[in-house]
DNA sequence: GTCTATAAAGTGATAGAC
DNA sequence: GTCTATCACTTTATAGAC
């Protein structure tokens, strides 16, 4: 093996690690089996990390990241906010349909972290990560189809994930593409029922839907964006 | 130990592993945490099972009869179908808070099952478990408020075990009350539109909304029961 | 029927030669 | 810096004594 830094190791082992869970799951990926798929002696993958937990932490890190990155491309050019709902909903499950193996993958870091001392922290990381990624697709997607959300923009967020989380785990189980997409629709239509056309004297009060400055969660107010 | 029949045996193994998967994950499900859960020396877990994954399916079928024949109870008094959908979310959520650990479980055995050959079958036969519990009590649900969905049974539900599945990820990821009551009451809404008052002069095809008889997936269809 | 003892294979991690 | 060889331990499963 050639010589590389400390650092590319690190990035390579990781990149191993994702592939041979995305092939095999959480359990398959022994510090032997990432190293191999690597190309490396096992030695070499406690010579760049201190152990197999802090190779699944900087994993976790990294894949959320890099899918949040990947996620933020995907707005349409669609101008009706229905139209652009579904047509993000179906941008990410063609993601999903590519590689399942990757996705069921997100998942089970998911519960392997929630499962492991000292991982516990992960999980609310991963879902701010999502809920982030939802949030900036409504906000940019509203503010192209000239509507404002009804409810606060977290809360419309919170929903997007859920409804995803579910349909991915639906697919995953029962692999029914065309109940997927019947599925989609309703969700795009339920959530573009939560968007109305801008009112143009609309207050310019909370932009974020910040959770932290919602005076009353029982009061459901009428205008956020 | 006492004499036990095989299928006593069986089952009291099948207890002891749920719990085990309950409170420390699949993982930690080894036939030896197994059989001392049980009270049982190790070679007992081999007269009664054949191999660690014929209990885990047995385990899967086991649990998934005992959720539907529990969430089947879970119909309330609610006569408008909003209130309804609202309790029904809110009982299975109070199961999810109380044994957040079983929920997981049955996350963790439907990843499980998806990854290990033998066992592919599960996942499908797992959802179309919940899909039949949210289908009867959608179905009861709107005879007892005299409503009808104005999509198909079967895509309401869908909708329902996806929204629930994202809920309890979503939950259990931040582990957020608050954020889940309100995600709730988002979904209850939803769910609540696609409802309408029953019209007397109802037709009465397809009441069971079976997918394989619906005549053409694109269209959506006005009344359904 | 029941259980102790052990086989056979796999695990994370490391010592120490190069 | 790198890697072979190995430690200490855990896993599933079974042989064979009682």
């Amino acid at each position: 093996m050639t010589r590389l830094s400390a650092e590319e190791r690190r990035s390579a082992l990781v990149q191993a690690a994702l592939r041979v869970i995305a092939r095999r799951g959480v359990t398959a990926a022994t510090t032997r089996a990432i190293a191999a798929e690597a190309g490396m002696p096992l030695a070499s993958f406690h010579y760049a990390f201190r152990s197999r937990d802090e190779l699944i932490r900087e994993l976790v890190a990294i894949v959320v990241e890099s899918e949040r990155l990947a996620t933020m491309k995907s707005l349409t050019a669609d101008v009706d906010i229905r139209s652009a709902v579904r047509a993000g909903l179906q941008a990410y499950f063609d993601l999903v349909v590519t590689e399942p193996g990757r996705e069921q993958a997100m998942f089970e870091l998911l519960h392997y972290a929630l499962r492991t001392p000292g991982l516990g922290d992960l999980p609310r990381a991963q879902y701010e990560s999502y809920y982030e990624v939802a949030r900036v697709l409504l906000r940019e997607g509203a503010a192209r189809a000239n509507v404002t959300w009804t409810l606060p923009l977290d809360e419309v967020a919170k929903l997007v994930v859920s409804l995803t989380d579910g349909l991915t785990l639906g697919w995953l189980a029962d692999r029914d593409d065309a109940a997927a997409a019947r599925l989609m629709d309703s969700a795009a239509d339920f959530l573009a029922t939560l968007a109305e056309p801008v009112s143009h004297s609309e207050p310019v009060t909370d932009p974020q839907g910040n959770p932290d400055t919602q005076p009353d969660p029982k009061s459901r107010p009428e205008e956020h964006s």
